[in-house]
DNA sequence: ACTCAGGATGAGACTGATTATCATTCTTGA
DNA sequence: TCAAGAATGATAATCAGTCTCATCCTGAGT
């Protein structure tokens, strides 16, 4: 059972990261976090709701806001006016989005390491000629899902 | 006078694609056009506000969309809960963005032919393995800029 | 120049996602 | 068992962004 090993792990991750910040790892929070896990793609609050009926919304923005300060959750915004939320990539792996212009749902996809290498080079030339300090990198793409083809 | 006329040349091209969309390129529309051009770099609403204070923020939104239906601004989301604003790429050139986490500014970066390529082909990649048809991209680099270090 | 039809504008009301408040209910450690 | 403090749910408040509508302006035709 490898993948329950894994997850225990990764729960065990995210109960040491809240306790840094002085947080508990209820309930509500961990069903918050299966279902962004098992949801394997960022998932907006309608989203959330829906999976999650008898969480309320407001406890579930807080939640949400806590889990960001903890570094569990990352907010990201698409190109609707709903934010979506994930797990951070400490707790998956480094990846990107695929953002469909039509129906904002968002897809997850993760290029090859040589390709990040890349990127990372030639971003952190150009950000070093402006004085910017980089930390980190997005990269979307736009277009059509399958669906709305 | 090379770069007036270019100016004039942009301007022209501006007033065509509002005519297409049944628009004039009247002088508030003018007025936040040039805001943009000479900022070289994508403007919050407040920024906005601040630059051109005897345009009401209605009509600054409203413009805005009227812009962006017209194929000349584009709206971009950053790190902060304020959407900002930017002249289309195809008046000025592809490029992308070094956003501070900091102060939330967002610069603008050009990276070269061959990166675009390089970015292209394997974004393109990814996203046919999905069955998304891919139409652009967006990189933004996060991190610290020079005057908030 | 005159007129009118339709786009442009400004002021303010409105919407809806997200946040803050607060009283109540758990948890945890002593 | 008992605080002390965190978590929760219901609700009110906030605020970027949108809509409405009355008025103004522009351009084409005469």
């Amino acid at each position: 059972m490898v993948a329950i090993d894994r997850t225990e792990e990764l729960h065990a991750t995210i109960e040491a990261r809240l306790r840094r910040v002085e947080q508990r790892y209820t309930g509500g929070r961990r069903a918050l976090v299966d279902l962004l896990l098992d949801a394997g793609r960022p998932l907006s609050i309608g989203e959330i709701a829906e999976a999650l009926p008898s969480l309320p919304r407001s406890s579930a923005y807080r939640h949400l806001v806590d889990l960001q300060t903890a570094g569990v959750v990352r907010r990201i915004s698409a190109t609707d006016e709903f934010a979506r939320f994930e797990l951070d990539e400490h707790l998956t792996e480094h990846h990107h989005h695929l953002i469909c212009t039509s129906c904002g749902r968002v897809l997850d996809i993760t290029p090859s390491a040589g390709f990040e290498r890349t990127v990372s080079r030639q971003l952190g030339e150009l950000a070093a000629a402006q004085g910017f300090t980089p930390t980190s990198h997005v990269v979307d793409v736009l277009g059509t899902c399958a669906d709305c083809a």
